[in-house]
DNA sequence: TTGAAAGCGCTAACAG
DNA sequence: CTGTTAGCGCTTTCAA
């Protein structure tokens, strides 16, 4: 194995050196500089991650929590850790993964043994034990989703309620005036799950804010749950011209059950949809979407976290991401009235 | 933070005493291992991670090469790693996350850095550059599918070969004598991909093993494409009274093509899948199935890396996990001839 | 069955 | 701007 005694013989240099040169811990002159980093180069040299940890406190590792079961979409869940290894990476940090398998005892583990020196806890939801471990180990950490307590904690996630207004401002802004949110099923939203009641309040306020029309179904995503909303909202509400609809899996059930009822998209009923962008595209037409963004969740989540062990204050309580809205094929104008 | 010289303290023990009692790396009077156990618990010691990988050689840490894009279905990939996590810490080991993002850049810097003792590679493809880089670096390894040259490396995946032949004796069971295997687009086969290629002689070996008359047809996922090859089938052959689909997207828009070519499931056609287990209950009526067993080939994946690490001998090069078949609605004996 | 002590490779005072 | 050196907490010989 070659360490850094080897590196500084190469290089002429005492051990210190090199050890400064790899931090930047302090001025080092360039020509010295270039000589270590050539010997780093030549001999391929990695500093020995354990030895690193032991000396200086910092394991240059955080962990990742994510949920076995989660209400959260598989893929979207994917990318978010991805997300998260690869901003962690580019700050130098690698990533653990951890499992709610352990329950809350992995976090006490991997935190006293020094093994992370932070983490990033997935899909929060508001009776969550995870955040009362976490202020009890005093462990920094950044929670992806909300608590129904944040405080003195850095949640990230996307502002719901921004992305319900997004999609009711494009329909207001086409000309439709009464618009349906077909939203998750209804436990979910009973069980105080918070990005339900975020994007449902975000509705309310828009649709009252253009002066819209406003019906709300929770809708399961099974097959004949969908077909029966779709029958209801079309035979009983022929006003509603266009639909929110905050359910990824009810999505394509939803578009099939449409084109069951012959009604065309976005001929007859415009159709919005909050959730992963793939949906878009797998949907014909191609969906008017306000995608998850995973990537940048996921990055900003590393960004705060890094914030914090850097000791850069105050870091914000709350970030809520600001949604966007990719225009696809299934928004057009309301049918004129013939 | 409590030390190994804490609990020894407490327990009226020398550090080393503490160590082995943990290690079990010699014998100990039950009395003393009772204190020391005693003061581990009270005290709430957890060994530091990077003190112990430095001075063992040691770090108890695997990594996991995720695969950014793949082939795989999402949620089996999430699946795998979720139980290689589980098993991981059986084997008192954690998991250490990685990408194909720094390329085979990572794997080096891991290995050299003794941040990790082993990886597990996911996703592995025949033309991958990954299992060079392993032997390269003598790191122990175990990877989940197939490189094109599996010599020297230890290899987990479903015996595709086999689950071809349960679905075809199953449909033989039933009385079928015409079937017909839809698989993957003509792509996947075409680029070498293993599995696709160990499917299809696993199921022209069954079909003729049984004397069954067999077609195949690569298909696209795409919605258009899966209703042309529906058509096509049940246009031009009708002799056909079964399908074996190997391509997890294409299945919903196969049903729903059949659906609507008026061939009812199973009455008309019987129909089996490869995929993942979920897949089954979301489709109506509910899936004949031979699931990938995500949680298996995990588990199974760690036991031969700990047993690698272990230095125990002989590893198996390759290990086909071996199917089951999981009954469900979609499989029926073929219409009467009348 | 147990203890003493020498490192493992690195960082960060301290000293120059 | 650079070198010397004392640990970081643990494992593992060696010795008893």
């Amino acid at each position: 194995m070659v360490t850094i005694v080897d590196v500084a013989r190469h290089a002429g240099v005492s051990p210190s050196t090199v050890s400064y040169v790899l931090s930047g811990k302090r001025a080092i002159s360039a020509a010295t500089r270039e000589r270590v980093e050539a010997s780093i180069r030549v001999l391929g040299y990695h500093p020995h991650a354990g030895a690193r940890a032991l000396a200086s406190n910092r394991a240059n590792v955080i962990a990742l929590v994510v949920p076995l079961r989660t209400d959260m979409h598989v893929p979207i869940l994917l990318q978010i850790a991805m997300a998260i290894v690869a901003a962690a990476r580019d700050h130098d940090h690698d990533v653990l993964l951890l499992t709610n398998g352990e329950g809350t005892e992995g976090l006490r583990r991997v935190a006293h043994s020094a093994l992370v020196d932070a983490v990033i806890v997935m899909d929060v939801e508001p009776r969550d034990p995870r955040p009362l471990v976490l202020r009890e180990l005093g462990l920094p950490s950044v929670l992806i989703g909300f608590p129904a307590d944040p405080a003195g904690l850095t949640c990230v996630d996307l502002d719901f309620s921004a992305a319900a207004g997004l999609c009711v401002d494009r329909l207001a802004d086409l000309g439709h005036t009464a618009v349906a949110l077909v939203g998750p099923p209804p436990g979910v939203l009973e069980r105080g799950t918070g990005f339900a009641r975020r994007t449902l309040s975000g509705f309310e306020e828009a649709t009252a804010r253009r002066g819209l029309r406003a019906l709300v179904r929770a809708c399961d995503p099974a097959h004949q749950a969908v077909r029966a909303t779709a029958k209801e909202l079309v035979a009983q509400h022929p006003e509603v011209t266009a639909l929110v609809v905050h359910n990824e899996p009810a999505v394509p059930p939803l578009m099939e059950a449409l084109r069951g009822l012959d009604v065309t998209v976005p001929g007859d009923l415009s159709v919005v949809a909050m959730g992963p962008q793939e949906l878009a595209s797998a949907m014909s037409p191609r969906l008017t979407m306000v995608p998850i963004p995973a990537e940048e969740m996921g990055r900003r989540a590393v960004e705060l976290l890094m914030s914090k062990l850097n000791g850069e204050c105050p870091i914000p309580g709350s970030t809520l991401m600001a949604p966007h809205l990719v225009p696809g094929d299934s928004t057009a104008p309301p049918p004129s009235r013939s």
